[in-house]
DNA sequence: TTGACATATTCCTATATGGGAATATATTGA
DNA sequence: TCAATATATTCCCATATAGGAATATGTCAA
């Protein structure tokens, strides 16, 4: 087996550092592909096939305005990530104040 | 150019799902090789394979105990990916406010 | 030293990728 | 209808997978 395509999850879509940029891009708000063209360094044909990739697992939306077709970031679909990350917060915490501690019985150590 | 390489950063080392199920069991103690292959309904080489890609972005930490090898997470790493889907948090809780507000809305003009 | 156990590595292959280049499709205005 | 603009698709290719199979490496205990 090979890798799991780019579109069978959130996971795999937002593996690739443009996709993100691109998501970024959007969350300030709806843009046309031109808009994204110019605000990326990325050629249009590779944009339309990262906003492909993206639309089909939900991340973003579109309508077409005239010639123009507007995307939009659909939040919801991050969720998923940022609750599966969200499990393991208590952990990282946990090792943030032992390093912490760690630092200041250096520090009364010291004096 | 293909895809990145799954060891360039966590984003593409957890975009594959067993990797994430192998930091999910990790997530609530250390765990020899083994135990992960009991564990989880991989082959032995395959969980090697998956670990040696998680150390090498830093996901998880390994110390040798006798002829085991016993790994674990290593939370920080995972911080990063937290912090990006933070981002949007803002987002899909102000779409699920207005979800919120519609059904109420629909549930006031029914009476 | 040898055998058993634990883990890692190598070789193989089908598969999907991302970018570049070229082209196709869709929409508008004249 | 035609030209211009906006976006999407197709074709090409080098590349890195994930799993299976086989094997190598490392460590202990006797």
């Amino acid at each position: 087996m090979a890798r799991a395509a780019t579109t069978s999850d959130a996971f795999n879509a937002v593996a690739e550092p443009r996709r993100r940029d691109i998501l970024n891009y959007l969350a300030m708000q709806e843009r046309s592909v031109t808009e994204i063209v110019d605000a990326m360094e990325i050629e249009q044909p590779s944009v339309s096939k990262h906003l492909k990739v993206l639309k089909g697992v939900g991340l973003v939306e579109v309508r077409r305005e005239g010639r123009q077709m507007l995307y939009k970031v659909n939040a919801m679909a991050i969720r998923p990530l940022h609750e599966w990350t969200s499990t393991f917060e208590r952990l990282w915490k946990h090792q943030l104040l032992r390093i912490k501690e760690r630092a200041e019985y250096n520090n009364a150590e010291k004096q």
